[in-house]
DNA sequence: TAGAATAAATATGTAGTACATATGTATTTG
DNA sequence: CAAATACATATGTACTACATATTTATTCTA
């Protein structure tokens, strides 16, 4: 109950203050008594007498959890455990302009890695409504003529692709990861696509998703990316 | 400064505590103010007088940002902005006992795809030590007879490997998802490698890593990963 | 008696005050 | 002039009181 089970960082046991020890003991009594995503929890004042300190302490600790969405309150209802949303935790804090550079070039790298990755999982689930579906995508992408709307497209494209991938946690996650991409985009200097000799346009991708392998892919969604690749270094 | 701002989830205009808007409010002004890590921001008391809200109230919002790592406090010292560590209110609410079985699922298949996306990482970064590194896990791995020491060491080597990736948020978010994996692990019924005819084991990576291309790679990564993501529909 | 209207009870939300405690600053003392 | 001491300050904790939304119980009405 002591050592291990602080919930946040690395804070050294001495400067605790009495409300990182309560949310402690309230996290191992969450776990002790198996409380599932629905089930009420004692309210405030009895949790507070329980544990020998003031409502004010307690609700300091409860606000925490009420943070993180691990638990819910509603007046005179109580106070219940609820599933926490993983990802809209991270999408709180992923801001921009609190992260370091460093951070935010890891990010960029994981989304290129996942963007790679999810092959395997677009050739498992893909229909043919889902390849229609870019097919349209990138129609409007060559009509277009309007850079704006080309660069919203191309979004969209990447977009559905993830959304084929018939996993809502990755599908989301790109979503979160979006305002790192345009942001670390203008650190870059993207040369034109028409420069690139073996680049590999979605129409290309699209073909290699109907015709090819996921290795195919993976190697043509390598091409597709190859500017983002050449600034990792 | 009204609609779009809140922070949290989707919770409508109208049953928004004060509380809600005092964050909203806050974050407003935190960002308006150009507020960088490091940097101090007013006291409670000056914040709850200029917002026109008890200190009580404003030190619930308050408590939402510490919360979430993007204030920090200290006695008389009153408090400053700081960088927010993005996975780790991740891991805070990373609970199997308290996600449903369908998220599980979109994570584990994650940690497959960036498996495998983490390919070409691998050959931009990779030393000669790294790979020596590997060698001597295997070593241990092939010579040791007790199940769960093997266990430990394929942990390791996969852990070694987002090591060698360079890729520091990665690696954490790859140790973040083991408590994931484990879980996931009892469901699946893993069957003896030596029934695999097929089955690449992590020396045949390491030869690849050596050899090999990052293509190479992924395709014996996948082979290697079978069983997991046969279990995949 | 059914059902609506009303009153009471309840748990969280907000406010205000007082004091504890740690930390920084100023002052005194040797 | 350094060390010790006193003082000031901002957050941390406690206690009390009341507001508010919601449920439960009660009363009144057709």
């Amino acid at each position: 109950m002591i050592q291990d089970s602080k919930i946040s960082g690395i804070k050294p046991i001495e400067n605790m203050t009495q409300v990182d020890r309560i949310e402690m003991n309230l996290h191992d009594y969450f776990r002790n008594e198996n409380f599932q995503p629905g089930d009420a929890i004692p309210k405030e004042l009895e949790l507070a007498e329980a544990m020998g300190v003031s409502r004010t302490a307690m609700r300091e600790a409860l606000t925490r959890f009420k943070t993180l969405g691990i638990i819910e309150s509603r007046k005179n209802r109580g106070m219940v455990i609820t599933q926490p949303d993983v990802l809209q935790n991270m999408n709180r804090v992923l801001n921009p302009q609190l992260l370091d550079q460093e951070t935010m070039q890891e990010f960029f790298e994981l989304r290129l890695v996942i963007e790679m990755g999810v092959a395997d999982l677009l050739y498992l689930r893909k229909t043919e409504a889902d390849l229609k579906k870019l097919e349209v995508i990138i129609e409007k992408e060559t009509a277009s003529t309007n850079k704006l709307e080309k660069l919203k497209l191309d979004i969209e494209f990447h977009a559905t692709l993830y959304q084929i991938s018939g996993n809502k946690t990755i599908e989301r996650f790109q979503k979160i990861l979006m305002p790192i991409f345009d942001y670390m985009k203008n650190d870059l200097h993207i040369r034109s696509q028409e420069e690139d000799e073996n680049y590999v346009s979605h129409k290309v991708l699209l073909k290699i998703l109907r015709e090819g392998t996921a290795e195919d892919f993976r190697l043509g969604m390598h091409k597709h990316l190859m500017q983002y690749f050449e600034q990792i270094k």
